[in-house]
DNA sequence: CATTAATAGGTGTATATACATATAAAATAA
DNA sequence: TTATTTTATATGTATATACACCTATTAATG
């Protein structure tokens, strides 16, 4: 299964790369791709998407207060999720329930309902044992990687 | 900028992390999105998407071989692309030429066009270049990256 | 105040993802 | 050889991405 393939060269049929600044590259992209997919397959018991997830995350870290769409799309792993028709799913789903905004008209707020809260206690806790289970790096490691990760996106 | 952004922390307006370990997972996509924004608006010049590119890049790996949809498919970053509509595209746009496989009737097989290895040359310049610009990583640090990522999917 | 500019969000389109199902050819079993 | 199973690919659908453009407000400016 292609969720158990380790080595870069092996997942990607391939051992030509430019450097390994480039390997390094497609690395996280492919990891990227492995993080998702495992995560999207817990999530599908749930009936929640990995961008629905999130949105759902990013709700419970203001609740009960309500938030706008920019807010959300602000904390979003991928900047350019179209927040307001993930919500138009959630809110069919009633996991969140939407309004307009009260100090500015043009805002749309939404919060959790008791629902959502529900689903997202649950999606979490079987995403939380998915990554433990599957991602055996040590703290120290996690932190180098921290590091690494985030001098790899310094410009200048 | 979003693109310029540094820190997890930043990026994501939060600093409510499970664990380094969760907080990796989350940089990981995070830096996936970032690289692949980043590619994509230098595509755009060449009016590929990253799959179409990645699709170019790997038929550019046998040439002048024909390759079958099954052999693209096992060597793509995203495991779940679906390649007969990416061929579809660049079969429009004459960037490759695509046939009955002869050995098997059931494979479609195809390979670069000369416009295809044309565009694929000018598309990869222009990338590499952005990428030695903005991964400013030494060769080291990328040594390790690599380590800790492969280390990360490890399972059992 | 009236006009203009900026902002928040909605909507449309092309492409991609994720996955289920269909179809035809090939491989295998009976 | 015929029947069955497997394989390679195509296609359909729901959701998401990337981006352009539209509308209703709000903010800024003369």
């Amino acid at each position: 299964m292609y969720l158990c393939v380790v080595k870069l060269e092996e997942a990607l049929k391939s051992n030509k790369f430019k450097s390994p600044v480039q390997k390094a590259g497609l690395n996280v992209l492919y990891t990227a791709w492995w993080l998702k997919t495992m995560s999207s397959k817990e999530l599908k018991n749930f009936d929640l998407t990995h961008e629905q997830y999130n949105v759902l995350r990013i709700l419970k870290g203001k609740h009960p207060e309500k938030m706008c769409v920019k807010d959300i799309a602000s904390r979003m792993i991928e900047k350019n999720s179209n927040v307001p028709r993930i919500i138009d799913r959630l809110n069919n789903k009633k996991l969140i329930k939407r309004g307009q905004g009260e100090i500015d008209g043009r805002q749309t707020v939404m919060s959790l309902t008791d629902g959502g809260i529900k689903v997202l206690e649950n999606a979490t806790e079987a995403l939380n044992q998915i990554w433990d289970n599957s991602i055996l790096i040590s703290t120290n490691e996690a932190n180098d990687l921290n590091v690494l990760l985030e001098k790899l996106r310094i410009k200048e």
